[in-house]
DNA sequence: TTCCTTGCAAACGATTTGCATTGGA
DNA sequence: TCCAATGCAAATCGTTTGCAAGGAA
């Protein structure tokens, strides 16, 4: 469940390019916005009972209007969750073990401290950097 | 063509664990370790004219030795490299138009500035780290 | 000689697509 | 109403595997 902000911001969105917010979309929206980390498609369509074709669609259609991003991760699984922009800057902890991915938000002042270290190495690479991740691999909690 | 002391280096890694250091491992380590990025089973299929399947099992054999290491990307597609006590600890700048790759270092100062924030951040996650790498997203010189 | 490795082809699993039908604005 | 969205099944694409033949130690 979307918070009515975050909601509001989608159905605009949606609307400015004509993209039609249906109850198949509005159910992805809510098991990815109230999940804690990204889901893959399969997922997806247990928890929902959706057909995966449809499932895969309107997962791409979402990411076309750039309301959901997509998180490329092992043995060519393709997870996804709520954009940065809806849902907040975050990391990813990455468990090697069971290849889980939990986000997480690290303290202002860390983040400040990486955006300048990626302005300077991007720079001195001749990359104009848009968006940036830590990845964090490691054993979580549960296999530790 | 790998450097003579990584060549050795692999080479007693291999035998260590009765893997056997082939013709086609030996012309997918060239590959790779001369490469400025991570490079698909495809990519190589076509640089090296060695029979696909037989690169997806040499890269799964190289990859269990942790000789090399893989890399999830756009479109399901995994890309292999050099795993890091071979080719050095760094990090990617990733093109969001093109879908390039490129590795690329960072000062000292910098990574240890980085390795302090992770510490931090999995401790209070309860994660235990083993391995991270910033990824930074944008676009590349060519496609600025 | 003895296994490990290779090649080929068939099998697989995740994702995409064609087409007829349904449904939202 | 009208075109986008959906469901189903078939097609695709990257990757894996069975099995017989070849090659390294």
């Amino acid at each position: 469940m979307p918070t009515a902000s975050v909601e509001r911001q989608i159905e605009s969105r949606l609307r400015d390019r004509d993209v039609r917010y249906t109850r198949g979309r509005r159910a992805l929206i809510g098991a990815l916005s109230s999940a804690d980390g990204p889901k893959s498609a399969s997922e997806l369509f247990v928890e929902l009972g959706m057909p995966l074709s449809s499932v895969y669609r309107s997962l791409n259609v979402l990411e076309e209007a750039g309301v959901v991003i997509p998180h490329h991760g092992a043995r060519g699984l393709t997870r996804y969750e709520m954009a940065e922009w809806l849902a907040g800057h975050h990391h990813h902890l990455v468990c090697v073990n069971c290849g889980s991915v939990e986000d997480i938000q690290i303290p202002q002042g860390h983040e400040t401290r990486l955006t300048s270290i990626i302005r300077d190495v991007a720079t001195a690479a001749s990359f104009t950097p848009t968006d940036h991740s830590l990845e964090i691999e490691g054993r979580c909690s549960r296999c530790a």
